[in-house]
DNA sequence: GCGTATATATATCAGAATGATATATATAAT
DNA sequence: ATTATATATATCATTCTGATATATATACGC
């Protein structure tokens, strides 16, 4: 997806700044796709100079000046092109599609190298991360202020829903064939 | 991953050109990683002139040479340490942890601005190519030449069951819960 | 009270990776 | 006969990341 697409897509959640757009691709959306600094404040600037957003500076003291975004008529028009445009193109990616970069599962394939102790370890600890991340995608408590929109949104749970099945059914089909990885000889 | 381990982990299942390894990542690995000609050619270039591959050339008509590539002892050392010292770094990578780029999900994100009949046709769309991918999966049936050493592999096995799990669980989950992103009103 | 770490906030840039293109030929399909 | 696809390597502009710079505030342990 574009990176202008993008930010005028969590902008149009509600007005924020270059700085609380990370946050979002480091909290609720981390685990779908994210963007950095680098890219996320050039595109602001873009989108202000072309008039898909527009602009307020808070000034904080002596911190920077914090920025706030809001997306203007034009930019509602754009984002909605844009996401029509290219809607049949996202059909064949994330997972199992064309995005997915599982270094985890590059390991797995490369597991013969690794002696069985280790590996251990490893499906271990990946249980366990697995398990924690089962816990924040059901976690319904409060969450950050700016977070709120996204976590709102009514398409969000249906995005944790279904990461929960799958990161469910990862975990019982790990608990129940890891030992398919173990070398008969070390 | 850092890609002279990647490809030093493909060499050591056989000796083949840059041309196979990007096979390989279009093929059996397309669901989890990738490397583009820009990337496998240099280092397979870099990884010869240090020695941990070797190289013959195989003249054929007026077709470019096809260079058959060789891991060396030296490289097989350097890639067992790789992938031991990286491997507690991967645990946290791929469905879901900090490499996916679903731009799917994010079209499911903003799906609100998106008319019922297009978001319905890409939910079939959708459904369709997951059961593709999921036949894909579970074939087991023969594979072109190059192909055959990886699919042969017993960790394959393992990791091609656990997608097979996942995509089934993602189709059940579409199925029941898709009502949940029709807006009410149009 | 003092140092350390973390959080807020924007900006920039070297280095890395991709996606496209160039080159050249063979083969299969229409 | 023409078009498309496959084999095979190589290069490069554009893009993106990850790191760093800058500046301040707050929280935490000792």
């Amino acid at each position: 997806m574009q990176k202008e697409t993008l930010c005028l897509g969590l902008l149009s959640l509600g007005p924020r700044s270059g700085y609380e757009i990370k946050q979002m691709f480091e909290g609720p959306l981390s685990d779908f796709y994210s963007l950095s600094f680098g890219t996320i404040y050039p595109t602001l600037n873009n989108l202000q100079a072309d008039k898909y957003v527009s602009c307020k500076q808070h000034s904080q003291s002596k911190k920077p000046d914090k920025k706030v975004y809001t997306i203007t008529k034009k930019g509602m028009d754009l984002m909605k092109d844009n996401l029509l445009g290219d809607a049949s193109s996202y059909i064949r990616s994330g997972n199992f599609g064309d995005q997915i970069k599982s270094e985890f599962f590059l390991l797995l394939l490369f597991s013969k190298y690794i002696p069985n102790e280790t590996m251990n370890t490893v499906l271990n600890e990946r249980v366990l991360y697995l398990r924690q991340k089962l816990e924040q995608f059901k976690y319904d408590g409060p969450v950050p202020g700016n977070l709120d929109a996204i976590r709102n949104e009514k398409s969000v749970s249906f995005i944790r829903g279904l990461a929960s099945a799958l990161i469910e059914t990862g975990l019982n089909y790990m608990e129940k064939n890891r030992h398919l990885l173990k070398k008969k000889i070390n």
